[in-house]
DNA sequence: CGCCAACTTGATGGCTGTCAAGTCAGGTGG
DNA sequence: CCACCTGACTTGACAGCCATCAAGTTGGCG
């Protein structure tokens, strides 16, 4: 029995789907009005997590699906020996408990890397609502279908890449997801640290540490403790494209 | 414009999914005989695949996707330097094609590694017959999650295990998958090369096959070319959870 | 029989891990 | 308000695992 944040319904401060500013990013994407309404009717819990609890934990039984409202997630895996891959970062308008859904446990850890919100969406009433709505049904298999490409991404990786160019593809990755949530794709601050950071990308934290310290030197990025200011973006990418053979 | 077999409708051998001894493994799980029938509707193109042909390719419209019924496929991704992700191995009873939903365009390639046959799911019919069988939908559900889990598995591969670790979960998870189909757990042959089975594991030929034979000098497996017999299952497990410290 | 791709094995080197010391920033309590 | 403490981070020195390069072997196929 660990402790968790009780599910709370919020009607003070409920918004509706049909409201959010992130329906775009999210799971109501491309729904029509009468539609969103309609999801309206799911999603009526919405939790909050403090940075650094868990919103669910490996073995938990699964119910529900998470959309973050606001804040900032890790996913992790933790090998017997207490090692940790962390398996994404996940941010605003993103889904969370996918993987879940298999076994009908949760086969990793989500934690909140700052406070956050998200809403509940119990997954057996999506399953119902998805039969009635084709445009949701859809759209939620383009959701875990990039949750798979995504993977794959991130396998390469930790396959072919090296250090530096680890480092700059995730660098570029986060700047693309902060623009577009409109936040600033050349400044901003991470909220994981550099141990989360290379047990991402397969590395230490030291090497990130020193791969910071690099692009610094080389004048591609500027880097203060968490935060970041991206300086020359086709500098990163061509890091990215230019490999020695 | 790359040589394809055309896609050709087999009445003659057809074989419905209610009668497909793959259908405990396959989308069909779980369904009622009635529901088979309604399935039986939907898979009624299968396509054989010579050794070496792409199934599909980076880049191609997506517009099905395909169940396993013989023989053997790698995914993969390639950079543009030319070298190659392989993203995974996937054989009969199991999905390829999910990675297309997201875009509707097919984000890797699939290769058959011995003459395979497969079986052509359109998807948007899949989604429609999804609607009216709950059954079917949760199970597709179910698969989705399924890879996306596995995906997890091998960014825990290739994040932190080091090479004969590595090559250990491999050859366990191939003597599983051959164990739920039927063969033999213990002895199999392998459908891809040293250098296919570096590439998906994050290492090079050379370092796969100074690993088996290594395992071969300790007596766990036996190993000639791609034949491989497993001697001591305990002993291959034993090397993922004894991490020297 | 000869060719070629796949594979094995050895020698060497480099990238990144490991170990260690020191700095920095934020939070707490006196 | 400041000293202290702790976790996060940086940087250096060294080592080890795996990549690279190279040579030779095996097996399949025309």
């Amino acid at each position: 029995m660990h402790a968790q944040a009780a599910p709370l319904t919020l009607p003070s401060l409920r918004e509706a789907c049909s409201q959010c500013n992130l329906r775009e990013l999210c799971l109501p994407m491309g729904l029509s009005p009468a539609e969103l309404d309609q999801l309206d009717q799911l999603v009526h819990v919405r939790r909050r997590v403090l940075r650094g609890q868990h919103l669910y934990r490996c073995g938990d039984a699964f119910e529900s699906i998470y959309a973050i409202k606001t804040g900032f997630f890790k996913t992790d895996v933790l090998l017997e020996d207490g090692r940790e891959q962390v398996t994404g970062f996940q941010m605003a308008g993103e889904i969370l408990g996918l993987d879940g859904i298999s076994t009908e446990k949760h086969t990793c850890n989500a934690i909140a890397l700052e406070d956050s919100e998200v809403c509940v969406i119990p997954f057996a009433e999506l399953e119902d609502y998805s039969r009635e709505i084709g445009a949701l049904q859809h759209h939620f298999h383009k959701v875990m279908s990039r949750e798979i490409v995504r993977d794959h991404g991130v396998m390469m990786l930790l396959g072919i890449m090296r250090a530096e160019e680890r480092l700059a593809a995730f660098l570029l990755n986060l700047s693309q997801r902060f623009l577009a949530r409109g936040y600033s794709p050349t400044e901003f601050n991470l909220r994981m640290t550099r141990n989360e950071i290379g047990s991402y990308l397969g590395l230490k934290l030291e090497t990130v540490s020193r791969a910071f310290s690099r692009f610094q030197d080389e004048g591609l990025i500027k880097v203060h403790q968490k935060h970041i200011q991206i300086l020359d973006v086709d500098g990163l990418k061509k890091l990215l494209s230019d490999r020695r053979t």
